[in-house]
DNA sequence: CAGTGAGCGAGCTTCCGCTTGACTT
């Protein structure tokens, strides 16, 4: 029996501040929130001002009645958890849930795990902050009934099982807005021009300088005027400006930060960085991983300080405390730094240390100086024309926190501005020119968005929280509404006219442009569940909607306003909207008419099935004519979409399944089903690989791969036993194994399956069954 | 494991944020 008991949400953390508190204290944690909105009716009252019916959440039944025994023995209860809006409302609902005794309740808080924070918040207790519970509640509430009646509209105008949300709404909305972009985009051309001149360099060595033209022009013949403008030029320096430059450090990591600069320089997802950064937490290496503020302790600044200084001098050292500058911050932790800033490396696997390394680094980075840079211009001058050359130059003077860090950018083509020193010239000179090259370049089409630079562009409009930007983008992808995947790009022809000795050769090149590499991509399903809503939905899908509730949740925790009637405010017109699309709104399948048979002279169309989108051929049947022919339907092919399939391609799709001739007096054919192309024989399926396709495969061709399958499946049989035909010894894709009843069951390892008997089989039966598919039922 | 796409109706699906393990194919 202990006289205190704290409460704090995450068990690591209870570990930590045990060993501050001493044994007079009993730190236990709650596992995050212990109560949840009943699932039925929404869990809240709406007629009777919005009143939440609260429940135990499954999960949490044996910490509750753990706390609530320990609770009942303490004299005092702590209740620890974190300072912001969703930590309150834990720790009110701690007090409800355990039937805490007020009078020996203290509400403590602290935002670092330091000794003297946690013995500093003991002196300090206060009362649960009532306002910011009921913020929290109408938060809560509000996202219940946004998600729980939208929800229900998809259901009936689309497809069952979909989803719909305050945050997962409007993340899908801007991959689709994006894609939209991407779709519309025409890339336009011009004409970029670039010199290379031979300088003298110290030693008389020579070597390369070069410089892009001030003007690119808008095609060919412009481009082509200006090089025959340099026949017979000369080219002269004409000034070089010298000025200093200064680049700072990023702030320190928050959660956001962490996921993209791990996918930038680790090629880490959003959920792998989120697990490895919590198996560091776990370890007590680095503090809380679920933040969005920037803030050190100062036991943090001054270990870092020491560091540098021990490591790389004073004169690499510059204390600095960052602001956190986005939306709806909360910052009830700390950043995202190591435990011990003295370490500049930790044991474990190789994720786990290539992470910490780079908390580490730029944790330290943030302290630490300036880099002072010398950025040089030169202009360099032709005597045949007004444009000018232009040669620029960067050289480190001091490296500072360049030391350890250096921040990446989602903008690949931004690798040009590193560290490039000019040969030495002065003003004047004239110079020798090697060549010149124009070259055609493309504008670049808006980028398709990766986990990471969409949770920057969710956090930046302040839509999701730490905690759920890693769910949030597995929840929009399991549910359907977008895929992360590679794509091809194209090969496209680009103009060169490079000048040489006063002649200019024209050549025609090849390039690659616009593969894309994990990128998200909307799905048909996506796309039309997204527009119904933004047609529906304006209120919800507006990107500010987010940032709206939230201005207001403030207000409440203010005092200034109650959380019933902002709730009314809301629901009125959100309700309205839910029963008018109800009532009026049609089917949603994103139905397009391509055009007309012309074989059949019946109309094509496109649209969202039971099983995925599809092609139809002819209408379905409102005529009473009994002769009326069903539609034709066909599953549309992976790299196909609603929104730009063509006639032609959807025509080629009723092709299938094409009958290819006949083979051992049984019909041969082709098709594609749920698992790619094969060709039917005898009732029978074989494969299709990549080398052919159903359209265009020959009889010949489907015999060979018919007779291969026949081949190896006499291979795949290994025994058979005549007293019990049911039993076979079979040669699958992982090796031998039994089937048996239509159950498999593995042979134990050593055992040869050729010398199996009939009894050792039944043995193997007996004695490991097959392992059962996990169905777990659901209450 | 590969021909799905009619229509009816029962019973189900669903949200966001706070936390970790317990589960396997």
């Amino acid at each position: 029996m202990v006289d205190n008991l704290v409460i704090v949400e995450s068990p690591a953390k209870a570990k930590t501040i045990e060993k501050f508190l001493g044994k007079d204290y009993l730190v236990k944690s709650s596992f995050g929130h212990i109560r949840d909105l009943e699932k039925k009716e929404f869990g809240v009252d709406i007629e009777n001002d919005f009143k939440p019916r609260y429940t135990i959440s499954p999960d949490k039944k044996a910490v509750v009645s753990e706390l609530k025994k320990l609770s009942k023995e303490a004299k005092t209860v702590w209740l620890a958890s974190d300072e912001d809006r969703e930590g309150e409302a834990i720790a009110w609902h701690l007090l409800e849930a355990l039937n805490l005794d007020e009078d020996k309740t203290r509400r403590i808080v602290f935002h670092e795990i330091t000794k003297t924070a946690i013995q500093e918040a003991i002196k300090n207790p206060r009362k649960i902050d009532k306002n910011l519970v009921n913020a929290q509640q109408a938060r809560r509430i509000l996202d219940r009934l946004v998600g729980f009646e939208v929800s229900p509209v998809l259901w009936k105008k689309v497809k069952p099982q979909l989803s719909a949300g305050r945050v997962q709404s409007v993340a899908v909305r801007l991959i689709v807005d994006r894609e939209r972009e991407v779709m519309n985009f025409t890339a336009t051309s011009s004409y970029r021009v670039n010199a290379l001149f031979m300088v003298d360099d110290e030693n008389g060595k020579k070597v390369a300088l070069k410089a892009e033209l001030n003007k690119r022009f808008d095609n060919r013949d412009e481009a082509f005027k200006f090089l025959e403008k340099c026949k017979g030029a000369n080219y002269l320096v004409d000034d070089i400006v010298k000025k200093p430059a200064k680049r700072s450090p990023a702030p320190p990591f928050t959660t956001s930060t962490l996921q993209q600069e791990a996918s930038r320089k680790l090629g880490f997802s959003v959920a792998q960085t989120m697990s490895v950064a919590q198996r560091l937490y776990e370890a007590g290496k680095i503090t809380y991983m679920r933040t969005d503020s920037v803030n050190l302790s100062s036991l943090a600044i001054n270990t870092a300080k020491a560091k540098i200084n021990d490591f790389f001098g004073e004169k690499y050292s510059k204390t600095r405390q960052f602001k956190t500058s986005s939306k709806g911050a909360q910052e009830a932790h700390e950043a995202i730094r190591p435990t011990y800033m003295e370490n500049e490396s930790v044991s474990g696997i190789k994720q786990e240390q290539r992470l910490y390394e780079l908390i580490w680094k730029r944790s330290i980075a943030s302290q630490m100086s300036d880099a002072q840079l010398e950025k040089t211009t030169v202009n360099i001058g032709i005597s045949t024309s007004n444009e000018k050359f232009i040669a620029s130059g960067e050289i480190v003077k001091f490296d500072g926190f360049l030391k350890v860090y250096f921040e990446s950018t989602d903008d690949e083509d931004d690798k040009n501005n590193g560290d490039t020193l000019l040969p030495p010239i002065q003003k004047n000179d004239s110079l020798l020119l090697d060549s010149i090259v124009a070259a055609q370049r493309f504008s670049q089409r808006p980028p398709r968005y990766t986990e990471a630079s969409l949770v920057k562009k969710l956090e930046e409009q302040g839509i999701g929280r730490p905690s759920t930007y890693a769910p949030i983008i597995t929840t929009i992808q399991n549910r359907g509404y977008v895929v992360k995947e590679d794509r091809p790009g194209a090969e496209r022809e680009f103009v060169t006219l490079t000048f040489l000795n006063d002649q200019i050769k024209e050549q025609i090149q090849k390039e690659n442009f616009g593969y894309e590499r994990s990128k998200l991509f909307p799905t048909d399903i996506g796309m039309v569940v997204n527009d119904f809503l933004v047609k529906n939905f304006d209120l919800i899908m507006d990107f500010n909607f987010t940032a709206k509730v939230e201005e207001q949740f403030d207000i409440i925790a203010e005092g200034k306003v109650k959380w019933e009637n902002m709730l009314k405010d809301f629901y009125k017109p959100f309700h309205q909207q839910v029963e008018e699309t109800l009532e009026i709104s049609e089917k949603a399948n994103g139905e397009r008419i391509l055009g007309t048979d012309p074989q059949t002279g019946k109309p094509v169309s496109v649209k969202i099935g039971r099983y995925g989108p599809l092609v139809q051929l002819g209408e379905t049947g409102d005529s009473d004519n009994d002769n009326d022919e069903k539609p034709r339907f066909a599953s549309l092919q992976p790299g196909m979409r609603l929104e730009t399939i063509t006639l032609e391609e959807a025509l080629d799709l009723f092709k299938l399944p094409r009958d290819l001739g006949e083979y051992e007096d049984k019909k041969v054919s082709a098709a594609i089903g749920r698992f790619g192309p094969y060709i039917r024989h005898d009732n029978k399926f074989v494969s299709i690989g990549k080398d052919s396709s159903p359209f265009s495969i020959t009889l010949d061709e489907a015999i060979e791969l018919i007779e291969a399958k026949k081949e190896k499946d006499r291979k795949a049989v290994i025994k058979t036993f005549d007293e019990e035909p049911e039993l076979r010894v079979l040669n699958g894709r992982w090796g031998p194994y039994i089937s048996f009843n239509k159950k498999n069951y593995k042979i134990p390892k050593g055992t040869e399956a050729e010398n199996l008997s009939l009894e050792d089989c039944r043995k193997i039966i007996e004695e490991g069954p097959a392992p059962k598919k996990g169905k777990r039922k659901k209450k």
